[in-house]
DNA sequence: GCGTTGTCTGACAGCGCTGTCATATTGCTT
DNA sequence: AAGCAATATGACAGCGCTGTCAGACAACGC
């Protein structure tokens, strides 16, 4: 009853070439005349042929294998940026392997290099805050493995990268909240180690000399990315004699946790303070009020990712030098004073 | 520079024995004496071997690969499922590729049977409520591919199934609402194509009873999963003149959408309306009022699921019949009447 | 028609490993 | 110490494919 797969012989058999021939049609080389190639791409289809992967990488040398790695609390991050890798490396028939990466495990460097060993995978795609250390990257650079790293904070943008306007878009959410008659906004930061989030604090420091408005360093707390560091903030913010009157906070849990001390201390949003997150997770839209954020168009990243490093490994250039645009999503947490 | 990896010939090499004896270390097999093994893992660990799966692949005719396959829009779902299997798999040297897949696409069926051409993986692991289509189990059995499925909402329990307490929790949550003095207690419920939430229903239905309580029929409502659905089923709820005391709904984000409606509306939460939910995504905790829900052990779920088709493929029994409990998180969206 | 490019195509080895089966070695028994 | 079963090890082919290189063939100019 098992109908085993037919093999490249089967094929060429067929077609009545020889196996070397059909590797040729099957790896898109040239030197196969169209006659030629129609017989053998006829015989595919009716044998349902499908090369198989270990057999080419075994002897092509090349595995057709890369990794994604992440070291993200958040699920829904990599889940986007997952849809968008696999979606484009399925079609391109390449395998991906996705794995953890605890960047606070000591020895996370040898257990990559243990990953890369056991699977011979060809290139990686590194999520934040992956994409910004440097040892790991040097590490890759010593096993001669291609990388393209998504949104890494670092300085020049480097031709590997996948980067969105997340600078420009935390401006223009600036912009927006001081169109609403805001001038006392405070920013709660990201996690100092996510070098990316940086760009969030320049956005938000740029809008606010654009605007010719006062930074109070009162006004600029340092959070540490989770639901609770944003209770921490807020709690902090709310203090302040000179209260601030909006709220950006550089992700959605933070924003949430300053909602919920708001809140809880009896004040109202977004009567008394207008609250901005950054993320477009679920929850956003699920807390009440509804939060105003910013939505990154993750899967598209995710996707870019791959392309590019798909394109490098085949040794492609790759010009399309798009850049995914994240967009505002305004609700109900910023109101006009 | 480029150090070539070390292969079983060089191993068998420096070990003074035959590549079939590496190859036996390696795959542990017995017949090997103590000695003969010791001199083997000495080589291979000084020469830092790796078996290259591919030729194993491909020489040994059985891949070590298996799919988990999700159709799920909750990313938080899948994305702990995904950290149990990729751990467990990790260990034990197997790939996983992950895939979605649509219900809803027409053809699926097909495009999940390309994939297990194309990567010739040897078992599946199906998330609901993939775990419930017949089609798909039936394809997979022709295609003699072992499967294990989480959560499926069948009736008897099989042995190739991943369940876990769902209905005893339920049943537990709605008994808790009852010790807080609740009697009207709507149910909205879950999606009618995941049949797996049928046990939510159930749990409800028979803490109810137990309890000698009435299931008036305008109190349980037939739910879609999502936030909007919440919103529309918690404005049946509270249009209706003899309004229930607590709301349980068979997700959180149906839960938050009943919320949301209830506060809008002017009443309050829990002090109007008691809610409860199911899954603990992140959003229960920063709803306000925080919600209280049941956790799943999704990790660990997906850990069991990757030994019960790992030990399945190599033909292991399976007996450690263990059932990863769910819990009842308790938060202030119930109040004692 | 002949040589000369240039374009296609095929024979064959070998990628690194495992399955089969034969052979060597060991441990027991008497 | 010989005999036998049980156990441990090895030789070798071959999994399905691609790289190399040589050979076949077509096209072209003179």
């Amino acid at each position: 009853m098992k109908k085993k797969q037919s093999t490249i012989v089967d094929v060429a058999k067929k077609a009545g070439v020889s196996t070397k021939t059909v590797s040729r049609v099957i790896n898109n080389e040239n030197g196969v005349r169209a006659q030629t190639l129609k017989k053998v791409n006829l015989a595919i289809e009716q044998l349902n042929y499908r090369p198989n992967v270990f057999a080419q990488s075994l002897a092509g040398g090349r595995t057709r294998i890369i990794g994604l790695i992440y070291d993200n609390p958040n699920p829904v991050y990599i889940s986007h940026i997952m849809d968008g890798v696999l979606g484009y490396c399925y079609q391109k028939e390449y395998a991906v392997i996705i794995h953890p990466c605890s960047l606070a495990d000591k020895d996370y460097l040898s257990v990559m290099q243990q990953l890369i060993k056991k699977t011979r995978l060809t290139g990686m795609i590194l999520t934040p805050p992956l994409s910004d250390s440097r040892e790991f990257l040097n590490m890759l650079q010593q096993n001669e493995i291609p990388s393209v790293l998504i949104s890494p904070g670092g300085e020049k943008s480097r031709s590997d990268a996948v980067i969105t306007n997340e600078y420009e878009a935390t401006k223009e959410m600036i912009r927006y909240i001081i169109s609403k008659n805001h001038q006392k906004i405070a920013l709660i930061k990201g996690h100092p180690e996510h070098v990316a989030l940086l760009k969030r604090t320049q956005g938000y420091m740029d809008a606010m000399s654009e605007a010719k408005l006062e930074i109070k360093s009162e006004y600029v707390i340092q959070g540490y990315n989770s639901y609770e560091s944003g209770l921490e903030c807020g709690t902090q913010l709310i203090k302040l004699k000179d209260k601030p009157t909006a709220i950006f906070a550089a992700n959605d849990e933070m924003a949430s946790g300053v909602m919920k001390v708001i809140l809880d201390s009896g004040y109202e949003v977004p009567k008394d303070f207008s609250i901005a997150g950054f993320d477009d997770t679920p929850v956003s839209q699920m807390l009440n009020p509804p939060l105003s954020t910013i939505k990154q168009p993750l899967e598209a990243m995710g996707e870019l990712a791959a392309k590019k490093l798909i394109a490098e490994l085949e040794g492609l250039d790759f010009f399309e030098n798009q850049k995914p645009k994240s967009s505002l999503i305004i609700r109900e947490s910023i109101l006009e004073r």
